[in-house]
DNA sequence: AACATCAAGACGACCGGTCAACTATTAGCT
DNA sequence: AGCTAATAGTTGACCGGTCGTCTTGATGTT
Protein backbone atom coordinates (compact mmCIF):
# COMPACT_ATOMS: atom_id res chain seq x y z
CA UNK A 1 0.00 0.00 0.00
CA UNK A 2 2.93 2.34 0.71
CA UNK A 3 4.30 1.61 -2.70
CA UNK A 4 0.92 2.31 -4.35
CA UNK A 5 0.58 5.64 -2.58
CA UNK A 6 4.06 6.75 -3.54
CA UNK A 7 3.37 5.83 -7.11
CA UNK A 8 0.20 7.90 -7.21
CA UNK A 9 1.91 10.95 -5.80
CA UNK A 10 4.69 10.64 -8.32
CA UNK A 11 2.26 10.46 -11.23
CA UNK A 12 0.31 13.36 -9.88
CA UNK A 13 3.45 15.54 -9.65
CA UNK A 14 4.46 14.67 -13.15
CA UNK A 15 1.01 15.45 -14.48
CA UNK A 16 0.93 18.76 -12.68
CA UNK A 17 4.24 19.80 -14.14
CA UNK A 18 3.19 18.74 -17.62
CA UNK A 19 -0.06 20.57 -17.18
CA UNK A 20 1.70 23.80 -16.24
CA UNK A 21 4.05 23.44 -19.15
CA UNK A 22 1.15 22.81 -21.50
CA UNK A 23 -0.68 25.82 -20.19
CA UNK A 24 2.38 27.96 -20.82
CA UNK A 25 2.62 26.64 -24.36
CA UNK A 26 -1.08 27.16 -25.02
CA UNK A 27 -0.87 30.70 -23.74
CA UNK A 28 2.36 31.28 -25.63
CA UNK A 29 0.80 30.15 -28.86
CA UNK A 30 -2.11 32.49 -28.30
CA UNK A 31 0.00 35.54 -27.49
CA UNK A 32 2.73 34.89 -30.07
CA UNK A 33 0.09 34.56 -32.74
CA UNK A 34 -1.74 37.72 -31.80
CA UNK A 35 1.18 39.95 -30.90
CA UNK A 36 4.27 38.43 -32.38
CA UNK A 37 7.49 37.29 -30.71
CA UNK A 38 9.17 40.51 -29.60
CA UNK A 39 5.96 42.18 -28.47
CA UNK A 40 5.18 39.25 -26.17
CA UNK A 41 7.06 39.28 -22.89
CA UNK A 42 7.57 36.39 -20.53
CA UNK A 43 5.77 38.21 -17.73
CA UNK A 44 2.61 38.40 -19.74
CA UNK A 45 2.72 34.67 -20.49
CA UNK A 46 3.41 33.48 -16.94
CA UNK A 47 0.93 35.90 -15.39
CA UNK A 48 -1.79 34.63 -17.67
CA UNK A 49 -1.41 31.07 -16.33
CA UNK A 50 -0.41 31.87 -12.73
CA UNK A 51 3.08 30.47 -12.99
CA UNK A 52 5.75 32.35 -11.05
CA UNK A 53 8.17 34.09 -13.33
CA UNK A 54 11.23 32.38 -11.93
CA UNK A 55 9.72 29.00 -12.66
CA UNK A 56 9.62 29.69 -16.37
CA UNK A 57 13.22 28.58 -16.68
CA UNK A 58 12.57 25.23 -15.12
CA UNK A 59 10.26 24.50 -18.03
CA UNK A 60 12.15 26.19 -20.87
CA UNK A 61 15.78 27.12 -21.23
CA UNK A 62 15.06 30.49 -22.80
CA UNK A 63 12.39 32.53 -24.48
CA UNK A 64 13.72 31.42 -27.84
CA UNK A 65 13.48 27.73 -26.89
CA UNK A 66 9.99 28.37 -25.58
CA UNK A 67 8.93 29.86 -28.91
CA UNK A 68 10.48 26.97 -30.81
CA UNK A 69 8.42 24.56 -28.74
CA UNK A 70 5.34 26.71 -29.07
CA UNK A 71 5.72 26.34 -32.83
CA UNK A 72 5.70 22.57 -32.59
CA UNK A 73 2.84 22.66 -30.08
CA UNK A 74 0.83 24.91 -32.37
CA UNK A 75 1.03 22.45 -35.23
CA UNK A 76 -0.34 19.46 -33.35
CA UNK A 77 -4.06 20.20 -33.71
CA UNK A 78 -3.60 20.99 -37.39
CA UNK A 79 -1.75 17.77 -38.02
CA UNK A 80 -4.44 15.86 -36.15
CA UNK A 81 -7.28 17.56 -37.96
CA UNK A 82 -5.73 17.02 -41.36
CA UNK A 83 -4.93 13.41 -40.51
CA UNK A 84 -8.51 12.83 -39.50
CA UNK A 85 -9.79 14.26 -42.75
CA UNK A 86 -7.33 12.14 -44.75
CA UNK A 87 -8.27 8.98 -42.87
CA UNK A 88 -11.94 9.48 -43.54
CA UNK A 89 -12.76 6.24 -45.32
CA UNK A 90 -15.57 7.61 -47.44
CA UNK A 91 -13.73 10.63 -48.82
CA UNK A 92 -11.07 10.64 -51.52
CA UNK A 93 -7.79 12.43 -50.73
CA UNK A 94 -8.43 15.50 -52.86
CA UNK A 95 -11.84 16.01 -51.31
CA UNK A 96 -10.35 15.48 -47.89
CA UNK A 97 -7.89 18.31 -48.56
CA UNK A 98 -10.70 20.50 -49.77
CA UNK A 99 -12.74 19.72 -46.67
CA UNK A 100 -9.76 20.41 -44.45
CA UNK A 101 -9.14 23.84 -45.92
CA UNK A 102 -12.83 24.65 -45.95
CA UNK A 103 -12.94 23.86 -42.25
CA UNK A 104 -9.97 26.14 -41.58
CA UNK A 105 -11.61 28.96 -43.49
CA UNK A 106 -14.71 28.71 -41.32
CA UNK A 107 -12.54 28.73 -38.21
CA UNK A 108 -10.48 31.81 -39.09
CA UNK A 109 -13.60 33.71 -40.08
CA UNK A 110 -15.16 32.78 -36.78
CA UNK A 111 -12.00 34.08 -35.10
CA UNK A 112 -12.42 37.47 -36.76
CA UNK A 113 -9.47 36.98 -39.13
CA UNK A 114 -7.07 37.56 -36.26
CA UNK A 115 -3.63 36.05 -35.95
CA UNK A 116 -3.60 34.12 -39.17
CA UNK A 117 -1.01 31.39 -38.81
CA UNK A 118 1.78 31.35 -36.25
CA UNK A 119 4.14 29.81 -38.79
CA UNK A 120 3.84 32.56 -41.39
CA UNK A 121 3.97 35.29 -38.79
CA UNK A 122 7.14 34.02 -37.16
CA UNK A 123 8.81 33.23 -40.48
CA UNK A 124 8.47 36.90 -41.28
CA UNK A 125 9.41 38.24 -37.87
CA UNK A 126 12.24 36.01 -36.67
CA UNK A 127 13.00 33.71 -39.57
CA UNK A 128 16.30 35.55 -40.10
CA UNK A 129 17.22 36.28 -36.51
CA UNK A 130 16.47 33.14 -34.52
CA UNK A 131 18.21 30.07 -35.83
CA UNK A 132 16.44 27.88 -33.30
CA UNK A 133 12.98 29.08 -34.32
CA UNK A 134 13.88 28.93 -37.96
CA UNK A 135 14.63 25.25 -37.44
CA UNK A 136 11.35 24.66 -35.66
CA UNK A 137 9.44 26.48 -38.40
CA UNK A 138 11.15 24.46 -41.07
CA UNK A 139 10.32 21.20 -39.34
CA UNK A 140 6.71 22.22 -38.78
CA UNK A 141 6.24 23.24 -42.39
CA UNK A 142 7.91 20.09 -43.60
CA UNK A 143 5.60 17.90 -41.51
CA UNK A 144 2.58 19.74 -42.78
CA UNK A 145 3.73 19.50 -46.35
CA UNK A 146 4.52 15.80 -46.07
CA UNK A 147 0.93 14.99 -45.13
CA UNK A 148 -0.37 16.95 -48.07
CA UNK A 149 2.21 15.44 -50.38
CA UNK A 150 1.05 11.93 -49.46
CA UNK A 151 -2.54 12.89 -50.03
CA UNK A 152 -1.77 14.32 -53.46
CA UNK A 153 0.29 11.30 -54.39
CA UNK A 154 -2.62 9.05 -53.49
CA UNK A 155 -5.00 11.30 -55.37
CA UNK A 156 -2.80 11.04 -58.44
CA UNK A 157 -3.01 7.27 -58.20
CA UNK A 158 -6.76 7.49 -57.95
CA UNK A 159 -6.92 9.70 -60.99
CA UNK A 160 -8.44 12.74 -59.34
CA UNK A 161 -5.26 14.87 -59.38
CA UNK A 162 -3.19 15.66 -62.47
CA UNK A 163 -0.01 13.72 -62.92
CA UNK A 164 1.91 16.08 -65.18
CA UNK A 165 2.98 18.08 -62.11
CA UNK A 166 4.80 16.40 -59.26
CA UNK A 167 2.94 15.90 -55.97
CA UNK A 168 5.99 17.41 -54.29
CA UNK A 169 5.65 20.72 -56.10
CA UNK A 170 1.91 20.77 -55.60
CA UNK A 171 2.25 20.16 -51.87
CA UNK A 172 4.77 23.01 -51.70
CA UNK A 173 2.37 25.30 -53.51
CA UNK A 174 -0.38 24.44 -51.05
CA UNK A 175 1.70 25.10 -47.99
CA UNK A 176 3.48 28.23 -49.24
CA UNK A 177 0.55 29.91 -50.83
CA UNK A 178 -1.76 29.28 -47.91
CA UNK A 179 0.59 31.39 -45.81
CA UNK A 180 0.47 34.26 -48.31
CA UNK A 181 -3.30 34.12 -48.47
CA UNK A 182 -3.53 34.21 -44.66
CA UNK A 183 -1.37 37.34 -44.50
CA UNK A 184 -3.61 39.10 -47.01
CA UNK A 185 -6.67 37.95 -45.09
CA UNK A 186 -5.33 39.66 -41.98
CA UNK A 187 -5.02 43.07 -43.55
CA UNK A 188 -8.16 42.86 -45.66
CA UNK A 189 -10.28 41.34 -42.89
CA UNK A 190 -11.77 38.92 -45.37
CA UNK A 191 -11.55 35.24 -46.25
CA UNK A 192 -11.66 36.03 -49.93
CA UNK A 193 -7.90 35.48 -50.41
CA UNK A 194 -8.25 32.03 -48.85
CA UNK A 195 -11.20 31.14 -51.02
CA UNK A 196 -9.40 32.27 -54.16
CA UNK A 197 -6.43 30.15 -53.18
CA UNK A 198 -8.58 27.04 -52.72
CA UNK A 199 -10.53 27.58 -55.91
CA UNK A 200 -7.37 28.05 -57.91
CA UNK A 201 -5.37 25.12 -56.66
CA UNK A 202 -7.77 22.54 -55.28
CA UNK A 203 -10.68 23.10 -57.60
CA UNK A 204 -8.82 23.89 -60.78
CA UNK A 205 -5.07 23.65 -61.16
CA UNK A 206 -4.58 20.36 -59.33
CA UNK A 207 -7.58 18.61 -60.75
CA UNK A 208 -6.97 15.96 -63.38
CA UNK A 209 -8.26 17.10 -66.76
CA UNK A 210 -10.75 14.29 -67.02
CA UNK A 211 -12.30 15.36 -63.71
CA UNK A 212 -12.80 18.98 -64.67
CA UNK A 213 -16.33 20.02 -65.43
CA UNK B 1 23.15 88.86 -55.33
CA UNK B 2 21.94 88.90 -51.71
CA UNK B 3 18.61 87.56 -52.84
CA UNK B 4 20.28 84.82 -54.88
CA UNK B 5 22.42 83.76 -51.94
CA UNK B 6 19.46 83.60 -49.56
CA UNK B 7 17.57 81.48 -52.04
CA UNK B 8 20.42 78.99 -52.30
CA UNK B 9 20.69 78.65 -48.55
CA UNK B 10 16.98 78.03 -48.27
CA UNK B 11 17.05 75.31 -50.90
CA UNK B 12 20.06 73.76 -49.25
CA UNK B 13 18.35 73.62 -45.86
CA UNK B 14 15.25 72.02 -47.32
CA UNK B 15 17.32 69.48 -49.16
CA UNK B 16 19.29 68.68 -46.05
CA UNK B 17 16.14 68.03 -44.05
CA UNK B 18 14.68 65.88 -46.80
CA UNK B 19 17.95 64.06 -47.10
CA UNK B 20 18.03 63.26 -43.37
CA UNK B 21 14.45 62.10 -43.48
CA UNK B 22 15.19 59.91 -46.48
CA UNK B 23 18.22 58.43 -44.78
CA UNK B 24 16.11 57.57 -41.75
CA UNK B 25 13.56 55.88 -44.00
CA UNK B 26 16.20 53.97 -45.93
CA UNK B 27 17.79 52.76 -42.72
CA UNK B 28 14.40 52.01 -41.24
CA UNK B 29 13.46 49.87 -44.20
CA UNK B 30 16.71 47.95 -43.90
CA UNK B 31 16.41 47.31 -40.16
CA UNK B 32 12.66 46.63 -40.14
CA UNK B 33 13.11 44.11 -42.91
CA UNK B 34 15.99 42.31 -41.26
CA UNK B 35 14.87 42.45 -37.63
CA UNK B 36 11.19 43.25 -37.61
CA UNK B 37 9.32 46.09 -35.98
CA UNK B 38 9.55 45.40 -32.26
CA UNK B 39 13.18 44.25 -32.38
CA UNK B 40 14.22 47.51 -34.01
CA UNK B 41 14.57 50.44 -31.64
CA UNK B 42 14.67 54.10 -32.56
CA UNK B 43 18.16 54.53 -31.12
CA UNK B 44 19.53 51.99 -33.53
CA UNK B 45 17.97 53.76 -36.50
CA UNK B 46 19.07 57.27 -35.58
CA UNK B 47 22.57 56.19 -34.58
CA UNK B 48 23.06 54.51 -37.93
CA UNK B 49 22.49 57.78 -39.77
CA UNK B 50 23.94 60.21 -37.23
CA UNK B 51 20.67 61.95 -36.43
CA UNK B 52 20.19 62.99 -32.79
CA UNK B 53 17.49 61.00 -31.12
CA UNK B 54 15.38 64.00 -30.13
CA UNK B 55 15.26 65.07 -33.75
CA UNK B 56 13.50 61.88 -34.76
CA UNK B 57 10.22 63.37 -33.60
CA UNK B 58 10.56 66.40 -35.80
CA UNK B 59 10.53 64.06 -38.78
CA UNK B 60 7.98 61.49 -37.60
CA UNK B 61 5.25 61.73 -34.98
CA UNK B 62 5.88 58.28 -33.57
CA UNK B 63 7.61 54.99 -34.25
CA UNK B 64 4.37 53.65 -35.65
CA UNK B 65 4.01 56.56 -38.07
CA UNK B 66 7.62 56.09 -39.08
CA UNK B 67 7.02 52.43 -39.88
CA UNK B 68 3.92 53.30 -41.88
CA UNK B 69 5.97 55.68 -43.96
CA UNK B 70 8.80 53.21 -44.27
CA UNK B 71 6.29 50.80 -45.80
CA UNK B 72 5.35 53.32 -48.46
CA UNK B 73 9.00 54.22 -49.00
CA UNK B 74 9.93 50.57 -49.40
CA UNK B 75 7.43 50.08 -52.20
CA UNK B 76 8.68 52.89 -54.42
CA UNK B 77 11.57 51.07 -56.09
CA UNK B 78 9.38 48.01 -56.71
CA UNK B 79 6.65 50.09 -58.27
CA UNK B 80 9.23 51.85 -60.43
CA UNK B 81 10.92 48.64 -61.49
CA UNK B 82 7.65 46.96 -62.37
CA UNK B 83 6.44 50.04 -64.21
CA UNK B 84 9.63 50.10 -66.23
CA UNK B 85 9.20 46.48 -67.21
CA UNK B 86 5.57 47.04 -68.16
CA UNK B 87 6.42 50.10 -70.23
CA UNK B 88 9.04 48.23 -72.20
CA UNK B 89 7.72 48.70 -75.72
CA UNK B 90 9.11 45.47 -77.14
CA UNK B 91 7.78 43.14 -74.44
CA UNK B 92 4.23 41.95 -74.02
CA UNK B 93 2.63 42.38 -70.56
CA UNK B 94 2.85 38.73 -69.55
CA UNK B 95 6.51 38.54 -70.47
CA UNK B 96 7.11 41.81 -68.67
CA UNK B 97 5.64 40.30 -65.50
CA UNK B 98 7.78 37.22 -65.93
CA UNK B 99 10.88 39.37 -66.43
CA UNK B 100 10.02 41.42 -63.37
CA UNK B 101 9.71 38.43 -61.10
CA UNK B 102 12.79 36.83 -62.62
CA UNK B 103 14.73 39.97 -61.78
CA UNK B 104 13.45 39.92 -58.18
CA UNK B 105 14.48 36.30 -57.81
CA UNK B 106 18.01 37.12 -58.89
CA UNK B 107 18.10 40.01 -56.42
CA UNK B 108 16.90 38.05 -53.36
CA UNK B 109 19.32 35.23 -54.12
CA UNK B 110 22.11 37.75 -54.38
CA UNK B 111 20.99 39.11 -51.01
CA UNK B 112 21.36 35.70 -49.41
CA UNK B 113 17.60 35.12 -49.07
CA UNK B 114 17.53 37.58 -46.18
CA UNK B 115 14.63 39.76 -45.20
CA UNK B 116 12.22 38.60 -47.83
CA UNK B 117 9.61 41.32 -48.25
CA UNK B 118 8.89 44.03 -45.71
CA UNK B 119 5.18 43.84 -46.50
CA UNK B 120 4.77 40.16 -45.70
CA UNK B 121 6.92 40.40 -42.62
CA UNK B 122 5.00 43.29 -41.13
CA UNK B 123 1.60 41.85 -42.06
CA UNK B 124 2.49 38.90 -39.90
CA UNK B 125 4.07 40.84 -37.05
CA UNK B 126 1.90 43.92 -36.63
CA UNK B 127 -0.97 43.47 -39.03
CA UNK B 128 -3.28 42.89 -36.06
CA UNK B 129 -1.78 45.32 -33.59
CA UNK B 130 -1.01 48.53 -35.50
CA UNK B 131 -3.98 49.98 -37.28
CA UNK B 132 -1.84 52.68 -38.88
CA UNK B 133 0.62 50.18 -40.34
CA UNK B 134 -2.16 47.85 -41.37
CA UNK B 135 -3.53 50.74 -43.42
CA UNK B 136 -0.15 51.45 -45.00
CA UNK B 137 0.31 47.76 -45.81
CA UNK B 138 -3.10 47.55 -47.37
CA UNK B 139 -2.44 50.59 -49.55
CA UNK B 140 0.97 49.30 -50.60
CA UNK B 141 -0.39 45.89 -51.56
CA UNK B 142 -3.29 47.45 -53.37
CA UNK B 143 -0.95 49.65 -55.43
CA UNK B 144 1.20 46.70 -56.29
CA UNK B 145 -1.77 44.59 -57.22
CA UNK B 146 -3.30 47.30 -59.37
CA UNK B 147 -0.22 47.43 -61.59
CA UNK B 148 -0.30 43.70 -62.08
CA UNK B 149 -4.02 43.71 -62.63
CA UNK B 150 -3.65 46.20 -65.47
CA UNK B 151 -0.90 44.14 -67.02
CA UNK B 152 -2.99 40.99 -66.89
CA UNK B 153 -5.99 42.78 -68.32
CA UNK B 154 -3.90 43.97 -71.24
CA UNK B 155 -2.43 40.50 -71.66
CA UNK B 156 -5.95 39.09 -71.84
CA UNK B 157 -6.75 41.54 -74.59
CA UNK B 158 -3.65 40.50 -76.45
CA UNK B 159 -4.59 36.87 -76.15
CA UNK B 160 -1.59 35.73 -74.10
CA UNK B 161 -3.46 35.32 -70.79
CA UNK B 162 -6.57 33.19 -70.27
CA UNK B 163 -9.85 35.00 -70.08
CA UNK B 164 -11.93 32.46 -68.17
CA UNK B 165 -10.43 33.74 -64.91
CA UNK B 166 -10.73 37.41 -63.98
CA UNK B 167 -7.61 39.56 -64.10
CA UNK B 168 -8.59 40.76 -60.61
CA UNK B 169 -8.36 37.29 -59.11
CA UNK B 170 -5.17 36.51 -60.97
CA UNK B 171 -3.53 39.71 -59.77
CA UNK B 172 -4.55 38.82 -56.20
CA UNK B 173 -3.04 35.38 -56.60
CA UNK B 174 0.22 36.88 -57.78
CA UNK B 175 0.52 39.31 -54.93
CA UNK B 176 -0.65 37.00 -52.15
CA UNK B 177 1.23 33.94 -53.20
CA UNK B 178 4.48 35.77 -53.80
CA UNK B 179 4.44 36.68 -50.11
CA UNK B 180 3.97 33.07 -49.09
CA UNK B 181 6.76 31.92 -51.38
CA UNK B 182 9.10 34.55 -49.93
CA UNK B 183 8.43 33.37 -46.37
CA UNK B 184 9.27 29.81 -47.34
CA UNK B 185 12.38 31.03 -49.15
CA UNK B 186 13.59 32.60 -45.92
CA UNK B 187 13.48 29.44 -43.87
CA UNK B 188 14.65 27.10 -46.63
CA UNK B 189 17.41 29.46 -47.83
CA UNK B 190 16.46 28.71 -51.41
CA UNK B 191 14.73 30.41 -54.30
CA UNK B 192 12.96 27.20 -55.24
CA UNK B 193 9.63 28.31 -53.72
CA UNK B 194 9.78 31.48 -55.82
CA UNK B 195 10.57 29.59 -58.98
CA UNK B 196 7.75 27.13 -58.37
CA UNK B 197 5.37 30.03 -57.86
CA UNK B 198 6.39 31.65 -61.15
CA UNK B 199 6.27 28.42 -63.10
CA UNK B 200 2.84 27.59 -61.79
CA UNK B 201 1.14 30.91 -62.29
CA UNK B 202 3.03 32.81 -64.98
CA UNK B 203 4.13 29.92 -67.14
CA UNK B 204 1.14 27.68 -66.74
CA UNK B 205 -2.05 28.65 -64.96
CA UNK B 206 -2.35 32.16 -66.37
CA UNK B 207 -1.35 31.31 -69.91
CA UNK B 208 -4.06 31.23 -72.55
CA UNK B 209 -4.63 27.66 -73.73
CA UNK B 210 -3.68 28.47 -77.31
CA UNK B 211 -0.30 29.76 -76.07
CA UNK B 212 0.59 26.69 -74.07
CA UNK B 213 3.19 24.47 -75.66
C1' DA C 1 21.02 17.32 8.26
C1' DA C 2 21.95 17.25 3.52
C1' DC C 3 20.50 17.82 -0.88
C1' DA C 4 17.26 19.19 -4.66
C1' DT C 5 13.86 22.19 -6.46
C1' DC C 6 11.30 26.39 -6.65
C1' DA C 7 10.54 31.19 -7.35
C1' DA C 8 10.71 36.44 -5.90
C1' DG C 9 13.12 39.91 -7.03
C1' DA C 10 17.65 41.81 -8.56
C1' DC C 11 20.48 42.64 -12.53
C1' DG C 12 22.00 45.23 -16.54
C1' DA C 13 20.13 46.29 -20.70
C1' DC C 14 16.72 48.38 -23.52
C1' DC C 15 12.26 50.85 -24.70
C1' DG C 16 9.33 55.13 -26.90
C1' DG C 17 8.39 59.44 -25.84
C1' DT C 18 9.01 63.97 -23.23
C1' DC C 19 10.92 68.32 -22.30
C1' DA C 20 14.17 71.84 -20.26
C1' DA C 21 17.96 73.86 -21.95
C1' DC C 22 20.09 75.46 -25.70
C1' DT C 23 20.66 77.24 -30.44
C1' DA C 24 19.04 79.37 -34.59
C1' DT C 25 16.03 82.40 -36.95
C1' DT C 26 12.81 86.08 -37.44
C1' DA C 27 10.52 90.34 -36.20
C1' DG C 28 10.55 94.76 -34.37
C1' DC C 29 12.74 98.86 -32.99
C1' DT C 30 16.13 102.57 -33.16
C1' DA D 1 22.36 98.70 -40.56
C1' DG D 2 22.71 96.97 -36.05
C1' DC D 3 20.80 95.34 -31.93
C1' DT D 4 17.49 93.11 -28.98
C1' DA D 5 13.46 90.56 -27.96
C1' DA D 6 10.44 87.11 -29.45
C1' DT D 7 9.69 82.92 -31.65
C1' DA D 8 10.82 78.47 -33.69
C1' DG D 9 13.62 74.48 -33.96
C1' DT D 10 16.92 71.07 -31.99
C1' DT D 11 18.47 67.64 -28.81
C1' DG D 12 20.51 64.79 -24.89
C1' DA D 13 19.25 63.51 -20.46
C1' DC D 14 15.51 61.89 -18.27
C1' DC D 15 11.17 59.39 -17.28
C1' DG D 16 8.77 55.38 -15.92
C1' DG D 17 8.53 51.72 -17.53
C1' DT D 18 9.74 46.72 -19.86
C1' DC D 19 12.89 43.13 -21.13
C1' DG D 20 15.19 38.14 -20.57
C1' DT D 21 18.04 35.98 -17.49
C1' DC D 22 20.17 34.92 -13.16
C1' DT D 23 20.90 34.69 -8.12
C1' DT D 24 19.97 33.35 -3.78
C1' DG D 25 16.96 32.51 0.00
C1' DA D 26 12.94 29.73 0.82
C1' DT D 27 10.79 25.51 0.52
C1' DG D 28 10.40 20.60 -0.28
C1' DT D 29 12.27 15.87 -0.22
C1' DT D 30 14.97 12.12 1.44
Amino acid sequence: MTKYTTSRILVSTMNSKLSKRTKLLDQGVYLLMNQGYHATGINEIVNAVQVPKGSFYSYFDSKEEFAAQAITHYMEPFIQLLTRHLQHSQVDPLSALKNYYAELIVAVEKNGYKGGCLLGNLMGEIGDTSERCNQALKSAIERYKALQYKALLQAQKEGTVRTDRSAEIMANLLVNNWQGALLRMKIEQSVQPLQEFCDTLLNDYFVAKSNLD
